[in-house]
DNA sequence: GTGAAAATGTGATATATGTTACATTTTACT
DNA sequence: AGTAAAATGTAACATATATCACATTTTCAC
């Protein structure tokens, strides 16, 4: 059977671009605007929550860092996407960190302005009821392919849910090794064995840090357990 | 560091019981009473949701099978539990199944009825937020060990998840073995053999299918990367 | 209670993936 | 642009865990 692809998409954008125009702006007047270098945190593990974050311009990666020191990357955000919000909703500390991979710009709104959005704007909370649960499906779907796939499996599947996230900005994946590898659930040197295996069957192209897919219809099988 | 059992605990009982007693009413005068024997499925993967459940009496697993056709087991719920409303409240299909563990009594509200205690109970939105946004730090946190930590530790948190789950009930954990890899990401042999090597160490006791847990501390320490 | 079916225990074996160590290349800062 | 620091590639090796095959025990239905 196929795996599908948008079985593991957050559709974080979906919450504000679901609002009417005028919500949208309410949204954009509680905001302001703050920039993130790359590698800069734009929140931590641990961290108490003071607003959500909506990246303008930019990628940043939510993991958490294991007790081996080894992060486990659960998401990578682009432009448009909403975030950080999940742990200021339920008033605890944050699970997970977030991370600029490359310059980001934020818009933030804070805690009181968000709760304020939340009673200004009805269908603000729908929103946020329909994304969550969602999101739980994606999270259901992700805890299977670690717990399941096989290295290989898991490599191609993330190949080819990175490609569609960044396709419409870029056709390559550019990505630090490390980076890919800690998404994929594996050592960096794994990895780098298995993109060597891609590349020699064809799957992909590498330079350098970009990859980009050649065959997805082939890498679609192989990450279904189809290999010949 | 040490790992802390309730970051893996959904709370699903949370959310009726945060209500006040005539809102309780109303939820329980909207819904009927479902029996579900032993290993008879309460919904499935792919299927469309109708509505939501609610334990009065048993427990019941939520999984996926994965294309290998071995199941990922994510959560137990037990009496007092609601669930079953996550791919409701998106529209979408399961992507999970559900299926008692033993003879379970349920409450049952249809879809339309559940909407209209949205409507009806303004409180009901915001508890239903704040338990996913809470789940989701779950999520996060299994996905985790999932892909991290070996087999050894896992099985150890999981026993600690598990027994701290049942405790209002029963001091074992009860639960075929074929289950108890499921949830651990593993092999049912694999398994076995390490419940044996904890019963030799001394941490649990093994009667048939019970589990007993005979040194907490110990078992977190091994859980928590921490044994000599 | 009794027997068939299911669940569990056990041992041998295979293998995927992690680990270690180091050479080489690339990146990014001044 | 030059250089130190970071990232990546590579190979040998170690090992945890899956798999297979079968004996044994337990469970459950009749």
């Amino acid at each position: 059977m196929k795996v599908s692809i948008q079985k593991f998409d957050f559709q974080s954008d979906k919450i504000l671009s679901s609002l009417a125009p005028e919500e949208q702006q309410a949204f954009l007047d509680a905001a302001e605007t703050l920039t993130f270098k790359k590698g800069k945190l734009i929140f931590y593990e641990g961290g108490i929550p003071t607003g959500v974050f909506l990246i303008k311009e930019g990628k940043a990666k939510i993991y958490k860092t294991g007790l081996d020191g080894k992060d486990q990357i659960f998401y990578i955000y682009k432009a448009g996407d909403l975030m950080g919000y999940h742990a200021l909703l339920c008033n605890e500390h944050y699970e997970d960190s977030c991370e600029a991979l490359e310059t980001c710009d934020i818009l933030f709104v804070s805690k009181p302005d968000f709760d304020n959005l939340l009673l200004k704007i009805s269908k603000l909370q729908l929103l946020l009821i329909q994304n969550m649960s969602h999101e739980f499906g994606v999270m259901v779907n992700t805890i299977t392919v670690m717990a399941h796939k096989p290295l290989r499996e898991r490599l191609a599947l993330y190949l080819l849910v990175l490609q569609e996230r960044y396709r419409s900005e870029q056709t390559e994946i550019i990505l630090p090794r490390e980076d890919l590898a800690n998404i994929v659930g594996t050592a960096r040197e794994s990895l780098g064995r298995l993109l060597k295996e891609f590349k020699e069957d064809g799957l992909i192209e590498v330079d350098g840090r970009a990859i980009t897919i050649k065959q997805p219809a082939k890498l679609q099988k192989v990450a279904s357990s189809e290999y010949s």
